[in-house]
DNA sequence: ACCCATTAGTCGGATGTCCTACTATTTATC
DNA sequence: GATAAATAGTAGGACATCCGACTAATGGGT
């Protein structure tokens, strides 16, 4: 164990460091930006799970559910679900096989078109999205971890980032 | 289809205005915050993971790999690649299983502690981590969006909430 | 009307992540 | 020294994501 780096250091600084010493000056800051977003990501995604856990639904479920609870008609087709979440067709159809066992929503026939498939919430999961979102907003959302005065910043410089890559 | 939402708005947005409207005002920032960061994480991951394709590894594997070429000795327990990288211990397995099969590393016993595993980066690990560096500097690291001088305004305030969270 | 490209969903497979055991080994305690 | 507690890894299972291939249905061009 012939480690020198200081003790406690952010793993990320380090690498940092490590990019500069090699002079690969001009990625550092991506090479950061990046890493950054990984661990972010999994801490919030964390967090978020294990306040969703007790309601046996996922993130991945939330979204899915709550797209649909705030929808005029309270359906959607699945295909306008994978467009609004930014994943791909076939998590879609996942999450909405899970839904659907738990009898959180229900596929029905498309009237006219009969290659689509609506996603319908039932009453129950509109029960569950509540209860979700209750929770979530009190136990995460405005959690100073994450909603300080810097986060909106990071918001506006990631939808920026989102739009440059496509994403809207 | 009654979505009178403008085209090619910003989903984020959109559920923004969706919990303002619902008086959700002290968790709409973090809302944001964390759907933010799940987007902004796919989309960079997927850029990564597309450049790193033609190498035949990850983005999970390429840090193992860095990690262990940075090394002074080029190699590493098990356990403190899980801790660096700040992932579960089976995923770190997982990885290594993975990397071995694909001859870029190899486990050697620890010569005094026979519960270690020490994972030792070969030769063409050694070639593949450099060749990769490269590619993601020059295609990803370096893209203007990520190392822009917003973004280490992300990266800072990400440090915050990573240290918050007890990253490091 | 008919054929073919496009569109909507699903299926199977690959990856990565986590969690809960479980084994093997080391270390601490009595 | 023997036993209990802690540590290092692995195995199996659950989820989510993507990709490529496949089925079914729609619709445009001739």
């Amino acid at each position: 164990m012939v480690d020198r780096r200081p003790l406690n250091s952010d793993p990320i600084a380090e690498a940092r460091r490590q990019w500069e010493a090699h002079g690969w000056n001009d990625a550092a800051d991506g090479m950061a930006a990046v890493t950054s977003l990984m661990r972010a990501h999994q801490i919030a995604l964390s967090r978020v799970e294990t306040v969703l856990k007790p309601l046996e639904i996922t993130f991945a479920r939330y979204e899915v559910l709550m797209l649909l609870h705030l929808s005029s008609r309270g359906s959607l087709p699945m295909g306008v679900i994978g467009s609004r979440l930014q994943v791909h067709q076939t998590s879609v159809t996942n999450a909405v096989d899970r839904l659907e066992a738990a009898h959180l929503v229900a596929r029905q026939p498309h009237p006219t078109d009969r290659r689509t498939t609506l996603v319908e919430i039932s009453a129950r999961g509109r029960q569950v999205a509540e209860r979700a979102t209750q929770t979530l907003n009190a136990e995460v959302f405005t959690d100073p971890l994450l909603s300080s005065a810097p986060m909106r910043g990071v918001v506006e410089t990631l939808r920026d980032m989102r739009q440059q890559a496509g994403d809207f």
